[in-house]
DNA sequence: AACACGAGACGTCCCTAGACGTCCCTTAGT
DNA sequence: ACTAAGGGACGTCTAGGGACGTCTCGTGTT
């Protein structure tokens, strides 16, 4: 549309759109715009606000990516890598399985012993039924419980 | 708890609690109170109401069913009989897909055509990403339809 | 010809919410 | 003993929303 291109329209177009755009970025991360530990605005909101094309974006992130500054994480979004601090990449179903292995490993539940239930956990993480069968779903994939309809959930004894 | 059980009680109480519960919601649906096709409350909902157990509330709704007042539908609810008029008990991914093989059925989708991608179809029915993938997942199962990636679905041609 | 972009499809996974289905156990009334 | 009710737990399915991943094609710049 443009037949006159400018010098600050050159700056957004052709080849270097991208590295424009992580350029910007990078700036907001250093300057804790985006802080860190924090997931970035998804790819999708980020081609609204600087109207590019999903692939530019994704350029760019990877990016930053690859110069250590964001951790993507499918599903979640990209996180803002603090300074020493890794940050915490794993959904909410692996955090309740990690406790509650936790707590199976080190004894707190022995062998045989019920675990709490799937409404128990809801309310104690605060995440959705699903979430909570998910997380039951690791530990009983990996072995260490086992489900009985209409009792509950047991850590698995060696029978 | 209540060692002088009144007249009153006794209406809800011993094994007469269903039956009493059938008789109101009976109706409720013959006086329109639950129009015809419509869903009635859940059962989690009817167990609040009339502070009865679901089992309870299960055993009346069975009764009603029987009679052929409603009919259920797992995930939907329990869907008023109307008068003829037979209840629409599918669900949007089969309306989807049920409009979707009519249009291949009927030539309007010759082999080897382009089908509506999943955002076209979402904006139609107002339905989610996921209502519609399921909707194509059922006639990819059939073997109506084939999907490539980048490209989008297709009606099969025997190749 | 190669590359960057724009644009758009489909693929996969996470999370939330809500129905009904099934199974288990205890208590109370017959 | 039998049955109704109360109260829980787990099972399965539908539906909506959102993030990143991958692939295809056209266009324009270099």
């Amino acid at each position: 549309m443009h037949t006159a291109p400018e010098r600050r329209k050159a700056w957004l177009t052709g080849q270097r759109v991208s590295g424009k755009l992580a350029e910007r970025l990078r700036e907001r991360i250093t300057t804790g715009v985006y802080p860190a530990g924090q997931a970035l605005p998804s790819e999708i909101a980020l081609t609204a606000e600087f109207r590019v094309a999903r692939n530019t974006v994704r350029r760019a992130l990877r990016a930053l990516e690859a110069e250590g500054l964001i951790v993507t994480v499918p599903s979640k979004g990209r996180l803002v890598q603090g300074a020493d601090a890794p940050v915490d990449a794993s959904y909410r179903y692996q955090l309740i399985a990690r406790e509650l292995r936790r707590r199976i490993e080190r004894g707190d539940l022995g062998a045989g012993d019920l675990l709490p239930s799937e409404a128990e956990l809801r309310w104690l993480y605060e995440a959705s039924r699903n979430t909570v069968r998910q997380a039951f779903a690791e530990l009983e994939r990996e072995g260490l419980i086992v489900s009985r309809q209409g009792k509950g959930r047991f850590v698995r004894s060696d029978e």
